[in-house]
Order: C-alpha cells, then sequence, then structure tokens
DNA sequence: CTAGGGTCTGTAGTCGGTACAGGCTCAAGG
DNA sequence: CCTTGAGCCTGTACCGACTACAGACCCTAG
C-alpha cells in the first residue's frame, strides 16, 4: 500500500516546495511548537495535509511582516482559539511598526554617521585616513 | 606589595567604566582576539594599561558604527601594521555603508507593508480582523 | 578571623534559523 | 533479487555579538 504519501498528504519536501519555505524551517517551527505534530508513515515520514499548508504561509506571513516568533506564537494561540479582537491584533501590530520605526531610525543615525566620516576621506593611495584617526581620537 | 594594582594598572571593572563597555565584553574581545592578553597578577587578575584603553576605545567606535567585528579584526590590523592607505579604508567604510542603506530600505518596505495594513483595521473590540484576515489569505 | 566585594574560569543562553553527519526507507532500473 | 540514488529521519553544531551565571578564588576592611 501507499502508506508513503496517500491522497492529499505531502512530505516535508513538497510543503517546502509549496510554501517557499527551507526545509530544515520546517522541522525547526515543530521544535519550537508553531507547526504542529504532524501525522507520520509506519516508516515515520512526516505527512502534511491542507492544514499544515495554510498554518505555514500564514507563520511565513507573520515572520515576512516582522513579527518575532513570541509575537507570532501569541498570534497563533489567539486564531487557534478564536479568542482575539480587531482591537488586539492592531495593538500588537502598531507595538510592532513602532519598534521597526525605532529601528530604521537608529540604522539612518548610523547612516549619517558613516556618510559624514567617509566625506572626509580624501580615498588617495596614502597611509593617513580621517576615519582611522576619528576612531584613534581620545 | 600592591601588585594587584600598581601604577596606572587598571582592574577590568575599571576598564570598563573608562570606555562604557560591559565588564563580560571585555573578556569577550579578548578570547577572539580583539583585545590583547592583558599581563596579570601573580593571582591572575588582568592589569590594564593606558594602551588598552585607547584599543578598546578604538573598537567600541567601529561597532558603534556597525562594522561588524571581521571588518574589525581587519582594521585593527591593518592599524597595528601601519600597513593601510586612505583609498583602502575609505572602500570598506563605503561597502558597509551600502549594506547600511541596505538593511534601511528593507526595514522601510517592511514599515510601509505594515502600517498599509494597520490602516486597513478598525480597532475595534470585534473578532473579525483584516490583519489576520491578510494573514490567512490562501 | 570573617564578611563582602571583586575577580577568575568555563559554559549556556539569546534569536531565527541553517547545515551537516550518519543512518533509514523507498522506488526504479538492471 | 539487488543495487543505486534520492529523500527522509534524528541529533547536534554553527552563525553574530554578546550577556549571564555558577562555583571557585583573592583581597581588603572591620
Amino acid at each position: 500500500m501507499n502508506d508513503h504519501v496517500s491522497g492529499s498528504g505531502l512530505q516535508r519536501a513538497e510543503l517546502a516546495r509549496r510554501t517557499g519555505c527551507n526545509l530544515e524551517t520546517i522541522r525547526y517551527y515543530e521544535r519550537i511548537g508553531l507547526m504542529p505534530d504532524p501525522p507520520r508513515t509506519a516508516a515515520g515520514y512526516r505527512v502534511y495535509g491542507a492544514g499544515h499548508v495554510s498554518r505555514l504561509r500564514f507563520i511565513l506571513r507573520a515572520r515576512e511582516l516582522g513579527f518575532p516568533i513570541e509575537e507570532l506564537r501569541s498570534l497563533l494561540s489567539m486564531v487557534d482559539e478564536h479568542d482575539y479582537t480587531c482591537c488586539d491584533i492592531h495593538a500588537m501590530t502598531t507595538a510592532h511598526l513602532k519598534s521597526v520605526r525605532d529601528r530604521v531610525r537608529d540604522l539612518q543615525r548610523l547612516e549619517r554617521s558613516l556618510s559624514a566620516i567617509a566625506d572626509k576621506c580624501s580615498g588617495d593611495a596614502v597611509p593617513e585616513c580621517p576615519i582611522i584617526d576619528e576612531m584613534l581620537v581620545e
């Protein structure tokens, strides 16, 4: 019998292919409890169904939006238990958005500092460099 | 005899205080070879001098500018061996600047996505949320 | 002489994966 | 039936740049 991949059952590689997820990442999400332990064939091969595809897509979308794993875990449990309001989700999203904006601001400050010191540089093949001097200042 | 902290010798905590560096980070930089192995007292306590203070300040400034450890290692060896030109350093800096700008762009894309989906949200205490729906889309 | 602080070492944890070694299993070809 | 090669399994190590902590030592002040 084809116990290996029966009906709509997918193997890990096929789930990876359909979602664009890395093969190993699927196992990782399972290990940390984002993905449920899937049923197995007699030989121990994981068998995924349509539900697993949707769940993994959800996870990947939330990750693309930059939600850290722990927030994603909350999101998933709220969705799983139908226990959320638009207000809750909106609050999580705006909090996350704020942290993204903070990171952008930090990086832009860094960008300004770097381009300012780079501008001081002659770029010539001489053994004196204002960038080094800047960092050597006491 | 005051072998413990003689003359201008500093203990690790004092080096940390003067540079603003975390105590453990000093040991870390030593372990990975950015800071030299300092002399020790008979009891094995590290003793730092003015040279260590300058070197650590250099390292911390380069890190503040976001140079990764491996680039910093190159910078340090070039400075140590007086083997650099302004041109070399400028090239490293602009390459690094480019990676910072790339990260800024990525984060700004993320910011736009997040604020776009957050705007769709009513924020009400209702159990339907466009953000969740967005992530649940097949 | 004791109490407390500082220091020493080695090691584990952080975040979000990624990669690989060594062993199974399965399907196809000869 | 046997082999070959691909795919799957597990556990574990690695990435970057630290940070934290346990358990032992040392030094100084009271």
